[in-house]
DNA sequence: GATGAAGTATTGGATATCCAATTAAATAAT
DNA sequence: ATTATTTAATTGGATATCCAATACTTCATC
């Protein structure tokens, strides 16, 4: 991309694919690379899951498998809220680039 | 946010603000503004916009009217596509968080 | 024409975000 | 059992991203 790398949305993302299935750290990292292109570096993806488990946001059981705190959803909601008002016009751009 | 601060995104929303209708400086902060909450600060819009204008995907008139170059109008695109693939189901986001 | 408000711009950070390299553990395959 | 593969995790940066502070210019209003 020349324009803008557009970081920043991987946490949330995260948060949102846990949310959608609960899933170990390899599973997230496939759906990641479907969506990017291209597969998070080990050092993107568990210091990342280390954080959100840090803020209470996810568990994380004897498997391994990573899931959803009462208080993730709620905070999935509130970061999804603020992602579907930033880009409110959101089908426009699925439109555009068809 | 407590979860992700979704940074990021500000250089493609600035493009995609200034594809659908050219703007000066102002009128793009006061479009994220309604998107985000808070205002952008100078010292974010104004770089961000000398940067893109070095990148040759927007030109600047007299008037300090930003818009598009052709090369902004491709380079848009290809970052709409990456942006809609990486979130391929933001449909089911739009129904999550109503 | 003077004053205030709005717009434009730069600078120098602070922090968020992500990765490469490395290690170790668990699992599968031979 | 040994080897190869997959998964998990940490560390220490590199860079992207954004902001606060400041200054200057243009425009509107009195």
């Amino acid at each position: 991309m020349a324009c803008c790398e557009m970081k920043g949305y991987l946490t949330y993302l995260i948060l949102w694919i846990i949310g959608k299935k609960s899933s170990n750290g390899a599973e997230i990292g496939r759906e990641l690379e479907k969506r990017r292109g291209t597969a998070p570096s080990p050092g993107t993806i568990y210091p990342a899951l280390k954080d959100l488990r840090n803020k209470g946001l996810i568990d994380v059981d004897d498997d391994k498998n990573y899931s959803l705190t009462a208080e993730g959803k709620k905070e999935l909601s509130i970061a999804c809220k603020f992602f579907c008002n930033i880009f409110y016009d959101v089908e426009e751009m699925i439109k555009h680039c068809k």
